[in-house]
DNA sequence: TAGGCCATCTGGTCCT
DNA sequence: AGGACCAGATGGCCTA
């Protein structure tokens, strides 16, 4: 498969918003909200050099040096510009490596102390292979789930979907059921089922769409 | 242009 | 203790 280029930079980590007690929904977002969002986040609204950097070297190694080199440099003039959301108690102060950075953070009632710069790091690296893993399972499973002729490429939901529907075939065809006695469909239910599901995922797009345009 | 989808970062929690 | 896993947030790309 080939590999995506980087589509977004990493956030500065002083610039993150907090998460803990203040729980969120994932809610859908269009392209104003994204945009005012943008508009008022800081990470887009000021330019920063050390953020330069983690645009373009956030997942080559080798540039890590120079990002610890810059970050030094540059830090407290970004701080500067950080939003006053949090107050000056809720400020925090890590530790990159031998030199002190001073970083303002909302929350510090975690547990675990705060990872330095070089674990947070490498704990993105890891969180990074882990999702590729992750999307190259899902390649690898859309890759033996039936399609008919050519079709777009399917999401991961999509994916899930038919997949699910082409394992109680299998398990129909082999006499087996695989969802622990709760269906009991028969062959032709789940092949229909299938086929049913594959046509409703490849629609589903333009149903959305039309969807979107009557409201 | 709106919305869907995805990559990435991040901090919290789980697990070994 | 530290890596794995997870969910929320954010922003870019693409399509209708």
């Amino acid at each position: 498969m080939a590999e995506k280029p980087m589509k977004s930079e990493p956030m500065e980590i002083e610039s993150r918003p907090a998460a803990i007690g203040t729980p969120t929904t994932s809610i859908p977002r269009s392209n104003s909200i994204k945009r005012s969002r943008k508009s008022a986040h800081p990470s887009k609204t000021i330019q920063t050099p050390s953020e330069h950097l983690f645009i373009n070297c956030s997942t080559n190694t080798s540039c890590l040096n120079q990002i610890d080199e810059s970050i030094t440099n540059t830090i407290d003039d970004e701080t500067s510009n950080i939003p006053t959301a949090n107050t000056p108690d809720e400020e925090d102060v890590i530790t990159s490596g031998d030199e002190e950075s001073t970083v303002a953070y909302r929350n510090v009632t975690s547990k675990r102390p705060r990872l330095t710069y070089d674990k947070r790091l490498e704990a993105n690296a890891r969180e990074r292979e882990r999702v590729h893993n992750l999307t190259a399972a899902f390649e690898a499973l859309r890759q033996v789930i039936p399609m008919y002729g050519d079709q777009p490429k399917l999401s991961r939901l999509s994916i899930l979907r038919i997949a699910c529907s082409y394992v109680l075939v299998l398990g129909a065809l082999n006499e087996i059921d695989f969802s622990e006695g709760q269906n009991a469909y028969t062959f032709n239910e789940c092949f229909h089922m299938l086929s049913s599901t594959i046509l409703n995922e490849l629609r589903r797009k333009k149903s959305n769409n039309q969807l979107n345009r009557n409201d």
